[in-house]
DNA sequence: CCACTGCTTGAGAGCGCTCCCAGAGAGGAG
DNA sequence: CTCCTCTCTGGGAGCGCTCTCAAGCAGTGG
């Protein structure tokens, strides 16, 4: 009978031994048994199996250098993105993902200047494979921060230029979604088709904005409003539209929530959606459209794909078949028609 | 001058080396350096600085045992439960006190029994020192999953009864927070005081039940409303009191969400608040108070402070000055007074 | 001047695992 | 029957660190 008096976890030299081969043996089969005899495998399956062995994870990721854990990196400056529902369904994503590769998810909450250091150190010292981040507005410095200790990274979101641009992202088509929904405003037959834009500092607004002149180049600049992505700045940005180009007939919102303020704008001021002004969101967040009366007709992005590609980029990243980094993804929006456009 | 020529990352060998001084000198000093003469911290720290030496977690975890990593467990098995308010209070707290002990917040993502054996298997692989679980409902199967894990763990709520109650958890004290909640309606002059209730399987739903007994022990029984937790239930709640008890001039709901939707029924059926019914939440749930009128009277718990709290209770347990596991924490209440009642 | 105490320092043994390499069989070809 | 090849298995080194233990070295009292 082995010494198994100790309470500690049973090692791999235990499981050996009861099965009666070498800890080589035990290793690779507890590995996938490759090249291993099947009366043998069978023989140390059971011996794990009796012994509740689980291997030990320390140990193993001191050989092999990979620790089977991802930092995904939060930054809550200003506002609870934790709560946000976008961030939500791409966390979500990221979670699926990590799991089917066999990796733990390791938040890190930046709430601010002071937690740099101590985030650069943890990045650096190895305890994560790679890490994940999002990109929120120009003046970050958590891509320098990443930059420094010197770990794959993939970003939620194109970063804003300046940016290493050899760093992968994954966004999706802003610009195309944009015009998507532009363009359908077009085809309503809208003569007047307006934007409230998202902040400057944010590419993802930016991006959009670039859509709507894309099929707009020659745009009334009064029919550009500028937003902050929120619900309110929506409402304010449709009464000053209103009140610039009374003729306004169309409107492309550069978000859901900002939207939902527009909506609730015109429905104060009686004007008919999509009668007299045809709207178009852009998300397509649940939980947002769900309040939205006349029902909000919007482009949808597939966060939680999002998510689960920035997972995979960072993986093909890591397994480093090396030289070849991969590409930056960019994913297809579509428009959802609904009743307000 | 040592070889310095491969790109991986210095050991504390090349630190001791550069600094003249054993490899054990150099660990006491990048462990704080006790017992260690001057002259030599000094060199050590020099050798450091100058090699940007990082301890491998790996190696020092592989010998002391300790991962300095615990496990956040989320279980989402209906609701959006991330998205939550409380709970990103919740786990903002524990992230600051975890960060304080240095310590890093594992994310377990469970969405269904599915995931039970790789969480269960996870928690025993010794990946984590200990986890922090929530106490949802009562049917639960993640006490048994942690239980199996014989992994020391602190629970956010009450746990159901049934669960091992040698399992230390932080909760606020929902009891007496119902009771004062009461009391002032009472101490207000209100003769007909009612309830709405929270799900019968949640232990804080139950207790706020239990508080407001305490106070009215032979309220008439159709005073008392079932809800769950939802703006919704809240409002067919209070229209169904007010249809059984037109004469109803109190209500403490026992959560803020479904507070907002008994003042929305109020106010659509032309009832006075607070002139002629007066109403107290439980929660002081910022994002849900910032939409009621009137401003929400209601009953403050401090839930980031819970969550730490969370942590230094595990901490205790982790750092095992054994036999005395520390016993739970009730966190104490209060009311706040605003305009609703 | 020597033994003794107390404080620093270094040598070395692992922690549990993977992986390289050599050796042992087995089987086929000469 | 021997030699060679191929497959499978075990021995053993070593990942980077902590920690115990003993040696070294002052300083002190007898």
């Amino acid at each position: 009978m082995p010494d198994q008096t100790t309470g500690s976890r049973p090692t791999l030299e235990a499981v050996a031994a009861r099965a009666g081969v070498s800890r080589a043996t035990a290793s690779r089969v507890v590995n996938g048994g490759a090249g291993v005899r099947a009366p043998l495998v069978e023989k140390v399956n059971r011996a794990v199996e009796e012994l509740g062995y689980v291997p030990n994870h320390a140990a193993r990721t001191l050989v092999t250098r990979r620790n089977g854990a991802v930092a995904v990196i939060i930054e809550e400056p200003e506002f609870r993105i934790f709560s946000d529902p976008f961030f939500e369904q791409q966390v979500r994503g990221i979670s699926r993902e990590l799991t089917a590769h066999d990796s733990q998810l390791v938040l890190l909450w930046v709430e601010g200047p002071g937690d740099h250091e101590r985030i650069a150190r943890y990045l650096g010292g190895g305890h994560v494979d790679g890490a994940l981040a999002f990109s929120l507005h120009s003046d970050d410095a958590l891509p320098a921060l990443i930059d420094r200790a010197r770990i794959p990274v993939v970003f939620g979101g194109r970063p804003a230029p300046g940016i290493d641009p050899a760093v992968p992202y994954v966004d999706c088509d802003n610009r195309g979604g944009a015009r998507e929904a532009v363009g359908h405003l077009v085809g309503l037959g809208r003569r007047a088709v307006a934007h409230i834009a998202g902040p400057r500092d944010q590419t993802s607004a930016v991006d959009r904005l670039h859509g709507y002149h894309d099929v707009l180049p020659d745009a009334d600049p009064a029919l550009l409003c500028q937003g902050s992505f929120t619900e309110d700045s929506g409402a304010r940005a449709m009464a000053e539209l209103l009140d610039r180009r009374p003729d306004v007939d169309g409107v492309f919102v550069a978000n859901d929530l900002m939207a939902t303020g527009a909506l609730r704008t015109l429905r104060e001021r009686g004007v008919r959606v999509p009668e007299d002004v045809a709207v178009v969101g852009f998300d397509d967040m649940a939980s947002v459209i769900d309040r939205t009366s006349p029902a909000l007709t919007t482009i949808r992005q597939d966060i939680e794909g999002m998510g689960r590609l920035m997972v995979k980029l960072l993986m093909r990243l890591l397994d480093g078949t090396d030289g070849a980094a991969p590409a930056s993804v960019i994913t297809p929006t579509s428009l959802v028609r609904r009743d307000s456009a």
